[in-house]
DNA sequence: GACAACATACCAACTAGTCGGTATGTAGAT
DNA sequence: ATCTACATACCGACTAGTTGGTATGTTGTC
């Protein structure tokens, strides 16, 4: 795992970096713009239909560049899917880091203005709220373990930046025995995981918010259960 | 969706339909076995490299069948992936039906008696024990609605054969407002779903089982919340 | 002998990656 | 300041190999 802290799963925050489109022909991008040019078009390409079905050219296409620059940039279409997987991290971090719900007082709330913020993400194309890296381990788990490894680095971010706000909760209004901090982010990470597949199933986040639903009343019930000050 | 009832993970119930390898050369297998075979070859090839990477050779090669086999059963790559859909539901069917807690009395005992059947099922090869239809969906929801819709039914005939268990439930311990019993269903479906893809992020399923695990404390406290007999 | 169930040979399209080349910036010597 | 030398960023035609699908031949069964 990387040392780095948040992570994992940013909405529509792709606006920062312009996809293609805006290419006019004739009219050059700022030079350096490539690379992250790439890697955004790679987390849009791959949450809409997978890695393998992703073509280098459709990656091309998407960020407006040619394949010259995609393999001046990476050696192969891998080294993409790695670097894309930290970026994703790095993407997903300042989202997490700024909501409004990180300045709460108490532990608790913060847990769950985090899941309600998540609640709030489950909206609009499912292919602006499904995680990147929870799409990509899926295919590359068993054949690529280079690519499996990143994903788990991000991923495990997440879990990492979540469960101290878990750990302060547990100690304020304590919990079941051999519930552990870690065990519950990635629970959390889990149903949300598991509702991206469900959406993806119905291309409707519905059921996805019913579940997530499920798991704050979870986390009330959890730590309601324990003694409260 | 279609009508029929139960459905989506089985585990290791591949060795019915038992794939290539014991293909001794210039020995043919019994006619009429093809198209099986290349089901189950389709299921185990899938969970293990997702659709779009695996090719229809290599579905052939672990069948133990050729090209002409497959063409002549399946009119195209496509068609095989909607029939392998059905054929998930058909093999999960008995795993669940003849699972020894369904002869337990008390509606809820035998909810929780299937969460930890599936729990039980956490084990071994990642391959062995995550769903062909919730890794398949993932790749098709945007770019092939024919697969995407084969994968919903699938999925919904799962939480359809779950439901009564859960209605009954709710009817003698009762269970907090605007809890449904199809909803809860989709709730344990999506832990499962993401307990397969943090599964698959460290390719073990230690995360896995604690997630399931926190699912089953979950519906404990839903349920002996209310009112019991 | 006719039809279903296969097998074999083949092809057109596509894909990741290569390669020679151009455009743009930058550091140091004069 | 300006020129040279070099590095970095990017372009797009090309290739070797792969892929889904087809066309045709063979074998077993009723």
């Amino acid at each position: 795992m990387t040392t780095n802290q948040p992570p994992s799963i940013p909405a529509a925050a792709a606006r920062d970096v312009p996809l293609a489109g805006g290419g006019t022909p004739g009219v050059r991008a700022p030079r350096g713009s490539a690379r992250a040019k790439l890697i955004a078009a790679a987390h849009a390409t791959v949450r809409k239909q997978g890695y393998a079905a992703t073509t280098v050219d459709q990656i091309c296409a998407a960020a407006g560049v040619t394949k010259g620059a995609f393999f001046h940039h990476f050696a192969s279409k891998e080294e993409l899917a790695i670097a894309a997987a930290e970026g994703w991290t790095e993407r997903a971090r300042p989202m997490f880091e700024r909501a409004p719900h990180v300045s709460l007082e108490d532990p608790l709330d913060r847990l769950l203005g985090h899941i309600d913020f998540r609640l709030s993400m489950l909206d609009g194309p499912t292919e602006d709220y499904t995680c990147f890296v929870g799409t990509m381990v899926q295919e590359a788990y068993a054949t690529n373990d280079r690519i499996r490894a990143a994903c788990e680095a991000s991923i495990n971010a997440y879990c990492q930046a979540l469960a101290p706000d878990i750990q302060a909760a547990m100690d304020v209004y304590g919990v079941p025995e051999d519930v552990t901090a870690i065990g519950l982010a990635q629970h959390v990470q889990s149903v949300l995981q598991g509702a991206f597949v469900l959406a993806k199933t119905t291309n409707d986040p519905a059921i996805a918010r019913g579940t997530v639903t499920h798991l704050k009343r979870y986390v009330r019930m959890l730590f309601g259960a324990g003694s409260a000050p």
